[in-house]
Order: C-alpha cells, then sequence, then structure tokens
DNA sequence: GCAAATATTTTAGTTATACTAAAATTTGTA
DNA sequence: TACAAATTTTAGTATAACTAAAATATTTGC
C-alpha cells in the first residue's frame, strides 16, 4: 500500500471536500480551477499534481473534464479525513484544548503513518461519530453519518431538524429541557430569532411553541 | 523560534546522542564521520548540513574540529527528545501499545510542531520521568533524571538494582525478555557470576532465580 | 619532522518534490 | 464558427537533501 507525501495527502482531501460540495449525498466532477483556489496554488501546478494522482490510480482524470476519486482514492481521503477528525476528540476531550484551537494540531497529526496507531486511537476515545465541530467521523470501512451536528443557534428562520445532542450533560440541564419538552430526538422548526437577546422561538414536533435563550440555543446539537 | 525541518530535527537529535556518549555528564566533540554513520549517509552530507546547522546557530562548529552544541541547539534536540519519549509512553500507557512496537510511530510524532501540545501531553500522561524503554524524559527546561544506567553485565555479586532499560530495543530481544519475566521495573539481585562464559545468576523481584547469557546481560541498564 | 594515511571539506553536480509564467490547446457558448 | 474561459503543456524555478571526486587539513607512524 503506497503512502502519499504530505501534498499528495492534502489534494486528495480537498478533491474529496470539493466533490461531496452542495448535493449532499451526490458527487460532482471538480476540476482544476477550484482545486487550485482551494489549495491556493496555480492551475498549472494542480494540472501536475492531478497526472501524479491518476497515475497512482486514486482519481479518475479526463483532461479538460474535471476528476472525480476512485475507490481507491476515496478511502484514501476517508483516512486523512478520519485522522484529522479522531486527533481533534483526542485533543479537545483529553488534552483539553478548546475546539477552536485544534485545527493546525491535527493537520499535522493527521499524516503521521500507521493503521494500527488510528485504530487504537479510536478505541482509546471510545469511537466517536462526531468531532469537536460536528463533523462526522468515518470509521474504519470509511463509512460514516451523512450529516453534520450543528448547535441550534447557528440555525436560520425557517430551518427544521431534530434534536440529536447536548453539549452540557450536566443533569440539572438535562432536567430542564425536559421541563420544557425539548427532549432529544424532537423535531423542531426554528420559527423566529429575537435580535434584542438572541434568543429563539421554536415550534416543537409540529406542535407547541417554546423561547429558548441562546445559552440553551448553544447547547443543543441539531441535525438537518 | 525558527522551526527545523524533520532531516534537521534528526540531525540535532543524532548530535546530541553522540556528544554524551560514553562520558556520563561530559559533552564530547562529534566528528562529521560520525555523524555520517549515524544518519546512513556520507561525509559530504554532513558537511553540508553542519554548515547550515551553524548558520542557525544551534551546533559549534570549527571546520576539521567536530561540532558541539550550543545552548540553543541542546534545547532543540532536548524538545525532539522530550516529544519522542513523550509519545511513546502515550502509546504505550494509553493505546496499550508493547514497548517495542512504538519506536517508528514516535519517530513520526516527535515531529510535530506544537509547545502547547507536549506540555499538555506532558501533563495528561502524568509528567512521566522515563519513558517505556528506560530512557529518563527532559521536563520543559530541558532537565531530565541523569541516574547513571550500568549494564547489568557490569555488575558484582551482590548488588541489588531495578532494571531500567535495554541497549538492544529489537522485537526479538524484547519478546525474549518479556518471556524469561525480566520486564523493565524488576528488581534483582546478581546472586553469581559464572566464569566459565560469563553469564549471571540473577534473583528476580526476592523471587524466582534465572541464569541469563553475558550477551544478554550485556544489553540491559540497571539502576542502583 | 615528514610522508602516508585518514578525515574533512569543497566542487560540481544529481534527484525529488512542488511550484510557476507563458504559450498552446481544448471546450463551451454566444 | 469564433471567441472567451478553462486547462494543459512547456520550460523553466526553488528548495532540500544527497553524492562522487577532487582538494585540503589533520593525524599518525616511523
Amino acid at each position: 500500500m503506497q503512502t502519499l507525501s504530505f501534498t499528495e495527502e492534502n489534494y486528495m482531501k480537498i478533491i474529496y471536500r470539493a466533490s461531496k460540495l452542495s448535493s449532499p449525498g451526490k458527487t460532482k466532477e471538480v476540476t482544476t480551477n477550484e482545486i487550485a483556489e482551494l489549495t491556493d496554488t496555480k492551475p498549472a501546478s494542480v494540472s501536475d499534481m492531478l497526472k501524479k494522482l491518476a497515475a497512482k490510480g486514486l482519481i479518475n482524470y479526463v483532461k479538460y473534464q474535471g476528476v472525480t476519486l476512485t475507490t481507491d482514492g476515496e478511502a484514501k481521503a476517508l483516512l486523512v479525513i478520519r485522522k484529522h477528525r479522531l486527533w481533534e476528540v483526542f485533543l479537545v476531550d483529553k488534552l483539553n484544548f478548546s475546539w477552536d484551537e485544534v485545527h493546525d494540531i491535527a493537520e499535522q497529526l493527521e499524516h503521521v503513518q500507521s493503521d494500527e496507531l488510528v485504530r487504537r486511537l479510536d478505541q482509546f476515545l471510545g469511537f466517536p461519530e462526531y468531532d469537536p465541530h460536528g463533523d462526522p467521523i468515518p470509521n474504519e470501512k470509511g463509512e460514516m453519518n451523512s450529516k453534520k451536528k450543528v448547535y441550534l443557534i447557528n440555525m436560520k428562520i425557517g430551518d427544521k431538524c431534530d434534536v440529536v445532542g447536548v453539549k452540557d450533560t450536566s443533569p440539572l440541564f438535562l432536567k430542564y429541557l425536559d421541563k420544557i419538552g425539548l427532549t432529544i430526538g424532537a423535531y423542531i422548526e426554528i420559527t423566529d430569532k429575537i435580535e434584542f437577546d438572541q434568543s429563539l422561538e421554536i415550534k416543537v414536533n409540529n406542535g407547541r411553541t417554546i423561547i429558548i435563550s441562546k445559552e440553551i440555543a448553544n447547547n443543543i446539537y441539531t441535525l438537518d
């Protein structure tokens, strides 16, 4: 199993991300210019690299037509993403970094080569399904949840979503949620956002309407 | 604070190690040929690199006279060693690798750049003083235990000591030690030395008595 | 003390990776 | 179909690390 250079791995990651953009489950052809923007290089450099990646069987590359990942290439990309997100969980859960400090370190750690390391790290962390930013973590086979977890505070008026988790799991907080009828699994719709205090008006399970403060909304994960 | 390339960091590590060899606390001049052997390159390559490291203020380099580390250079070397050994502790203590499997992974992890990461990892591991091979771990200031490691072969009848490390870290050797029950941390007493083949009779953990060959005894570090 | 042996440095390259400007080509579209 | 935009090719650049061979310095043996 060939190992890729640091740069090649980054290209794979970027091509994967770009190919999944917009359309949720679908895969789209990624263009040279697009990759050049994302890697902050020139299209000429990208053409160069695409030839290399195609030669290694990682992308389907038809000149002037853009690229898609091969099965092999997608696996490679997902592994890098898996490693990045697992390390982020490690940094936040175990080393107590905050979620906005971990990206640069994870960018380095994701390139460490050892399948056994990844397997054991995953186990050590309890096989997490989401990273600290709410992004799903691929499992060893490359499978993952298809949606991103988002804090309720970030939803827009009219958005509909499921309540899937909380950041603060203290009994007090959970008890409060129970009291206002906002349990995990609830289906909600954001009906208004109050500018003044950033509180939200939401309709729960197509029924009752309640108001929650921005502090509460900032502790609730949703999935749309 | 300049960051060094992967290769530069490895040179620093090797120069540090070679400069401390034989004489315990003392520092010796390290020669070009010596470094070439240790890095598995040619002397010409080493001369090249030495000029680079000297220009960065990391080594005292007088042509044809060998090199020593500057204060700055020693700090850099000690940081790499610190990171390597901390990651080894992580891999063994947290991810349950065995001590003969971790070297190659730690070789990669030691080059991740983030002082905060090292500080937090150290804390997470409980500020360990020795790595799984028994080598002392420098603290944030570069200080570490200087307790002299002595080859078991050099101990005298009646000496009691702790087994704290090995010279030969090959999986084969480590596996053999495990098999005969002579693990790091064991407390032993030398009960006899057999003249004929220079093998040793030792009592392990105040219990079982075993015989080990001079080859084995010449590969085991102890601390009294 | 000096010549020979050894060690080291310099010279003049090589290889590999990744990048780029400019020219050439292809594609999509008006 | 012609032109603009996108892409690829060409012909380089930069950097890092390495090397053989030649030149130079140091050490050693006599």
